[in-house]
RNA sequence: UGGGGCGUCGUCAAGCGGUAAGACACAGGGUUUUGAUCCCUGCAUUCAGAGGUUCGAAUCCUCUCGCCCCAGCCA
C-alpha cells in the first residue's frame, strides 16, 4: 500500500491486505464498480465508487473497472450510462481502458449457459411465473421440483437454441440453474438464470432475444474480467452461495471473493433508487439535478465539491452494521473544504435601506477587499462604497434583545471592510408601520473597519452599495424531507408524506456586490455571514444571475436567539 | 430451530485475550473586522443482556434479547 493519502482502514481492506500478503491472486487486487445504467448516481453509489475505486488506487498495481449491468433492457437507457461515466469522472476516478458492459459479454455467458446445461446442472423450465412462483415454496417451507427439471441435455439444448432464436414467445420457458428446491436460502431454489425479453438492447441491438439474469452474469462478468474481490452490499449477502456455485460448477480459473458491506444511509433524505425516480417522475423535485436530491448531478449542482464527498466517503467508514448517517457529518465535510478554498464575497437576501447622512452625495469610494481573511493568495477584490447601502433586514432591530449586539437605533457596528456606522433614525411607511430604512452616520476615520481610537464595535455586518450592486435570484435549499427516515415512519405512512415543504425557498431582488461579473456558472462562494452558495449552472443567464445556496455557515445566534429575552422585528 | 447478517458514546467507527482510538454532534472557555473559521477543555469504569472460561474478556464459549435482508422471468 502507499503510504500517503490512503483512507482509513476498514474490514474490506483488512482481507485485502491480508490476500495481497500472502500473495493469493499473485498479489493483484482487481475492484469493480458495477452500476446498472437504470438511473442517476447519488451519493450511496459514492460511498461504493470511492471504496472500490480507492482500493485499486491504494495498492501497488491496482485496478478498478467501471462495468455497466447491463442485463435488463427494459429498464436501462444509454442517457444514463453517459451521466454514470459523467459522474465517476466528476468524483475524480479514472478506469482507463477498463471501461465494459456485461453486454460485452453475452456470447460467452451464452456458452457458459451451454456449458452448464451439458453438465446437467441448468434446465430449460417451462412453468409459467406463477407457477415457478408456486413451486418455488415459501420462507419456512421447501419447494418441489419442477415437472421440466429432468428433461434431457439433449432436449434442453435444442430448447435454449430455440429460445435463442426466437420461436418463443416472452415467458414460455426460462433457463433455470439445477440446485436444491429444498435449501433453505431461496436463491439457490433452481434460480432463473436466462429469460425471454424480445426488447432490444441498448448497446447489442435485436442480436438477442433473450437475456442473462443478474446472478448468472455477475460473477461470470467478474471471473472473465479477473476480478479478485467483488464487493457488493448486504442485500446480496444470500446470493454469494449461488455467486460461488456457479464458478464452481463452471470451473473457471478466476474465481472472484465476494465481500458485501452495509449500504450507505443518510438521514433527511432517500437513497433508493425506485424513490429517487418517483420523486422525479411524480415531479415533486425538478428533475434529478435538482439541488435537494442527492444525486451526485443534483449535489454538484448544488455546490457540493467532488473532495467535499469523498472525504465524506472515507469518514463514514465501511462497516457490515446498518446505520444512518447525520446529516451534520455531510454539512461539516463541505464547510470544511468551502471554508478554505471559496473566495468571498458580499450579498444582502433581504435588503433594508440605509442613508449615510454625513457620507457625501454622489462620492463612490472603491474599498480594496480581501477575497479570504485566512488566506491573502486569494487576493484581493474591489468594492464600491457610498452614501446608500443595503444591509440585511436582520441585522437590524428596533428593540434589541439583550444578547443580540448587531445594529439598534442609538448602536455602532462596522460595516465589513468599510466604516463604523451609528443608528440615528428609522423611517417607517405610514401606512404599514413597518421599517422602511435606516438613517445612519459614519465615522470617516474608522475606514477600513477599524478606528484609530481603538474603541470596539461588537458585530461586523455585511452589506451592498445600492447605486452599484447587482439583482440576483437566490434559491435557499434546506433538507427534502422533514423526518430522519421518511420510510421508518409509523405503518401506512409514504415517505412522501414528510416531505419538506421549505425545502426551497425562492428569493429574488437580493443585492449582490458587482465582483461575481464574469464568474463562471459553478463557482461557489460564500456569501459572508450567510453561507456558500453556487452560481446555478442551468437557469444562469446573461442578465439575471441565479445561486444555489450549499450550505450556511454555522449560526450560534440562531441557536441563542429563540432564548434571547424577547426579538422584535 | 426456514436461511443469512448485524448489535462498542446522541450518530458513524477503531479494536482481533493485556485493561475502550478517532470523527461528527453536544457543552464550556480563548482568539476574531464573518455570532464563521481557528485554538483549548470536557464527553463510554464500559462494549445489547445474562452466565461461563481465564491471572486477565468488547475480544473465546453458552444461552437470551433486539434490529436488518430473502419467496422478481429486477439489480
Amino acid at each position: 500500500m502507499n503510504e500517503a493519502n490512503t483512507s482509513p482502514t476498514n474490514f474490506i481492506r483488512n482481507i485485502i491486505s491480508e490476500d495481497v500478503k500472502n500473495n493469493k491472486n499473485n498479489g493483484h487486487v482487481v475492484t469493480r464498480f458495477p452500476p446498472e445504467p437504470n438511473g442517476y448516481l447519488h451519493i450511496g453509489h459514492a460511498k461504493s465508487i470511492c471504496l472500490n475505486f480507492g482500493i485499486a488506487n491504494d495498492y501497488e498495481g491496482g485496478k478498478c473497472h467501471l462495468r455497466f449491468d447491463d442485463t435488463n433492457p427494459s429498464k436501462e437507457d444509454v442517457e444514463y450510462m453517459d451521466a454514470i461515466i459523467e459522474d465517476v469522472k466528476w468524483l475524480g476516478f479514472e478506469w482507463g481502458n477498463n471501461l465494459f458492459h456485461a453486454s460485452d459479454y453475452f456470447e460467452q455467458l451464452y456458452d457458459y449457459a451451454v456449458q452448464l446445461i451439458k453438465l446437467g446442472k441448468a434446465y430449460v423450465c417451462s412453468l409459467n411465473a406463477d407457477e415457478i412462483r408456486e413451486y418455488r415454496g415459501t420462507l419456512k417451507e421447501p419447494g418441489k421440483n419442477s415437472p421440466f427439471r429432468d428433461r434431457t441435455v439433449q432436449e434442453n439444448l435444442d430448447l435454449f437454441q430455440k429460445m435463442r432464436n426466437g420461436e418463443f414467445e416472452e415467458g414460455e420457458h426460462v433457463l433455470r440453474a439445477k440446485i436444491d428446491m429444498a435449501s433453505p436460502n431461496l436463491n439457490m431454489r433452481d434460480p432463473a438464470i436466462y429469460r425471454i425479453k424480445k426488447v432490444s438492447h441498448h448497446r447489442t441491438g435485436d442480436k438477442w432475444c433473450m437475456y442473462p439474469m443478474y446472478d448468472f452474469a455477475h460473477g461470470l462478468s467478474d471471473s472473465i474480467e479477473g476480478i479478485t474481490h467483488s464487493i457488493c452490499t448486504l442485500e446480496f449477502e444470500d446470493h454469494r452461495p449461488l455467486y460461488d456455485w456457479i464458478l464452481d460448477e463452471l470451473g473457471v480459473t478466476c474465481h472472484p471473493q465476494q465481500i458485501e458491506f452495509a449500504r450507505l444511509n443518510l438521514q433527511y433524505t432517500e437513497l433508493s433508487k425506485r424513490k429517487l425516480i418517483e420523486l422525479v417522475k411524480e415531479k415533486i423535485v425538478e428533475g434529478w439535478d435538482d439541488p435537494r436530491l442527492p444525486t451526485l448531478i443534483g449535489l454538484r449542482r448544488r455546490g457540493y465539491p467532488s473532495s467535499a464527498i469523498r472525504n465524506f466517503c472515507d469518514r463514514i467508514g465501511v462497516s457490515k452494521k446498518d446505520s444512518r448517517i447525520e446529516f451534520e457529518m455531510l454539512e461539516d465535510c463541505v464547510r470544511d473544504e468551502l471554508n478554505q478554498h471559496a473566495p468571498r464575497v458580499m450579498c444582502v437576501l433581504d435588503p433594508l435601506k440605509v442613508i449615510i447622512t454625513n457620507y457625501p452625495e454622489g462620492k463612490t469610494e472603491e474599498l480594496d477587499i480581501p477575497n479570504h481573511p485566512q488566506n491573502p493568495d486569494m487576493g484581493t477584490r474591489e468594492v464600491p462604497f457610498s452614501r446608500e447601502i443595503f444591509i440585511e433586514k436582520d441585522d437590524f432591530l428596533e428593540d434589541p434583545p439583550k444578547k443580540f449586539f448587531r445594529l439598534a437605533p442609538g448602536r455602532e457596528v462596522r460595516l465589513r471592510s468599510a466604516y463604523y456606522i451609528t443608528c440615528n433614525e428609522v423611517i417607517k411607511d405610514d401606512q404599514t408601520g413597518k421599517i422602511k430604512e435606516l438613517r445612519c452616520t459614519y465615522d470617516p476615520l474608522t475606514k477600513g473597519g477599524s478606528s484609530p481610537d481603538g474603541r470596539k464595535v461588537k458585530a461586523t455586518l455585511h452589506w451592498v452599495s445600492a447605486a452599484h450592486g447587482l439583482d440576483v435570484d437566490v434559491r435557499l435549499y434546506d433538507r427534502l424531507f422533514t423526518v430522519p427516515n421518511p420510510s421508518g415512519e409509523k405503518e401506512g405512512t409514504d415517505f412522501t408524506d414528510f416531505i419538506n415543504p421549505d425545502s426551497l425557498v425562492k428569493l429574488s431582488a437580493c443585492k449582490i456586490e458587482r465582483s461575481i461579473i464574469g464568474k463562471q456558472p459553478g463557482t461557489t462562494f460564500q456569501f459572508e455571514r450567510q453561507g456558500y452558495f453556487c452560481m446555478d449552472t442551468k437557469d444562469t443567464t446573461t442578465d439575471k444571475v441565479v445561486f444555489n445556496r450549499t450550505a450556511t455557515l454555522r449560526d450560534t445566534w440562531a441557536k441563542i436567539a429563540p432564548k434571547a429575552d424577547h426579538v422584535t422585528r
